[in-house]
RNA sequence: GCCCUCAUCGUCUAGAGGCCUAGGACACGGGCUUUUCACGCCUGUAACUGGGGUUCGAAUCCCCAUGAGGGCACCA
């Protein structure tokens, strides 16, 4: 039986690269008839939560990325945790001390570090070995226990990078059991995915160098071991990583702009607006803490948007998941034919392995964008419906207490005209409460002799309708619409008074969601104001 | 510093020696459509990192240089 994995470590959320690592090996799967398994590797005691573990589960089933086995399916209650597996790990940990495979070592970490200080003046790599003179001898305190390497040279064959060698002398001896008494993460993959029956390994190029040492372990315990393929990695556009890092750079960014701006040079102001005291918000600035969290918030009140990171940073931005899904298996895989909008089922049908690329690649927002506005426009309602209300869920517009109706009434309005959900909802502010009127617009189209002339005979046109469906609309919007010269004059006056902008739908459609009563008085408002 | 990987338009990519005058998509420019904004349609600009080989012939194969990225933890 096929079987791949995916197997995050829940120090946080659910990275977009660490989203295309698992789409890529969940089609792997799911096309060659084989089980996908979720794993958790907990086996960092200090960085792993359990709030991170669910809400990676959380958002993989947003992204529709199900798993055969794994938390919550087949198994034991708690099989697919590291943590719960110790017994496992410690007696195979036994069985290669006792095949003098493995060594305890007793240095700590501060030995250690100086061992590696003097190499590195020396110019010279530093490789734990067994064999190497200067080791510490046996002491009462923590002890570690190390793999020993063979000295050979030991080749990969990747499937997408081909054969690479790492020569004996580039080997060291890893650790297997820290001392805490946890296994590391190479000795919890290796002993895992053979007790999983793991047969393909597809996993991002970082991991490439570790190859080896998995399959010396797998040689060690006399298994065999699964075919690897190393993806190409994913950048920003300026090449550097993707890391939540990149969110408070840009708020510290944004919100030194702001405080310039506004001359709220100790953000007190800020404070109040966002609920936080202003020593949290200078500590921040000052990068004495890192907090994701809070930099969002005061984005949020500022009304900055910070790049997304986390998967669940695109839920929040208003992206479909097999919109996400699809820009990011384009990154480093092509299915050929020049195809690039492809369904699940389609990405199903043309996935393999071979036809991953082996070049990093940059992740292009503009063209994600234009791939979420491609699959809102192709969706039909109720999938419209389903997404938007997942993306409300999470987010805290003024539609969030709009109907199911009112929503697919906004929906048929803004499908054509909105890239992500997030922009339909500031975008439909004005159905729901007061427009914020743009001053410019209404200066423009409204505050002027022709503007105010259109309302004065916009208004008794549609104060005469009673019947205010569309349909029933419709011939007093076709006589707004011939005032004036040439076709539609009169237009942005009425939607500037009516939405509060230049921009907005149509206004047939507009005006019969809004209602006679906001519509009128909003009209009304700006005539008697003038 | 050492080891490893990669290298086609600004970006994602097609290209597995002649089909390449290098194709598609995003972005950008122009036009059409239009009650605003979009959508849609038409159209334009734009690339084989450099140098050596191999070959009748190289974006495609080899070598070197350069550039980019990854790894060198009691993190995964």
């Amino acid at each position: 039986m096929m079987k791949t994995r995916f197997a995050p470590s829940p120090t946080g959320f659910l990275h977009v690269g660490g989203a295309r690592t698992a789409l890529f090996n969940w089609l792997y799967a799911r096309r060659l008839g084989g089980k996908f398994i979720l794993r958790i590797e907990d086996t960092d005691q200090v960085r792993s939560t359990a709030e991170s573990a669910a809400g990676i589960l959380q958002d993989m089933l947003w992204l529709g990325l199900n798993w055969d086995e794994g938390p919550q399916v087949g198994g034991g209650k708690n099989e697919y945790f590291q943590s719960m597996r110790l017994t496992t790990y410690e007696e195979l940990i036994q069985k290669l001390l006792k095949d003098g495979r493995a060594y305890e070592c007793y240095e700590t970490p501060e030995q250690l570090a100086a061992m590696r200080a003097i190499f590195d003046k020396a110019k010279r790599p530093f490789r734990y070995r067994r064999a190497m003179p200067g080791r510490a001898l046996r002491t009462e305190g923590p002890t570690v226990i190390r793999f020993d390497m063979p000295y050979e040279d030991i080749t990969i064959h990747d499937a997408i990078l081909g054969p690479v060698t790492v020569r004996a002398d580039e080997h060291d001896d890893i650790i297997i059991r820290k001392s805490d008494g946890f296994p590391t993460y190479h000795f919890a993959v290796v002993a895992d995915d053979h007790a999983m029956g793991v047969t393909h390994v597809l996993r991002a190029q970082e991991h490439l160098m570790n190859t080896p040492k998995h399959l010396a372990l797998y040689r060690a315990l006399g298994w065999e071991p699964p075919t690897y393929a190393h993806t190409p990695l994913v950048f920003n556009m300026d090449s550097t990583k993707m890391s939540k890092r990149d969110k408070t750079r840009a708020a510290r960014a944004g919100l030194q702009a702001y405080a310039k701006r506004t001359a709220d040079e100790n953000y007190s102001k800020l404070a109040v607006a966002a609920k936080v005291s202003p020593e949290q918000i200078q500590a921040f600035m000052a990068k004495k803490v890192d907090d994701t969290a809070l930099a969002a918030t005061l984005a949020g009140t500022i009304g900055l948007d910070l790049p997304e990171i986390d998967v669940q940073d695109f839920r929040r931005s208003g992206y479909m998941a097999d919109a996400l899904l699809n820009f990011i298996a384009l990154i480093g895989w092509a299915p050929g034919e020049n195809r690039e909008v492809l369904s699940r089922q389609e990405m199903l049908n043309l996935f393999s392995v071979e036809t991953i690329g082996k070049t990093n690649g940059r992740f292009d927002r503009k063209k994600l964008t234009w791939m979420n506005g491609e699959y809102i426009r192709k969706a039909s309602m109720d999938e419209l419906l389903a997404a938007l209300k997942s993306f409300i869920e999470v987010t805290d517009y003024p539609l969030k207490a709009a109907s199911d109706a009112v929503l697919r009434e906004l929906l048929a309005m803004y499908k054509d005209r909105m890239a992500t959900f997030a922009e339909m909802a500031r975008n439909c502010g004005f159905f729901f409460q007061d427009p914020v009127y743009d001053e410019k617009a209404k200066s423009k189209f409204v505050n002027t002799d022709e503007g105010q002339a259109f309302l004065r005979q916009i208004y008794p046109i549609l104060d005469a309708v009673t019947d205010w469906r569309k349909e029933a609309l419709t011939p007093a919007m076709e006589q707004i619409l011939s005032l004036g010269e040439k076709k539609g004059a009169a237009a942005q006056a009425m939607r500037v008074a009516v939405s509060g902008g230049a921009v907005s739908p149509p206004l047939l459609e507009t005006i019969a969601l809004l209602g006679r009563d906001k519509t009128l008085s909003r009209l009304k408002a700006f005539i008697s104001s003038h």
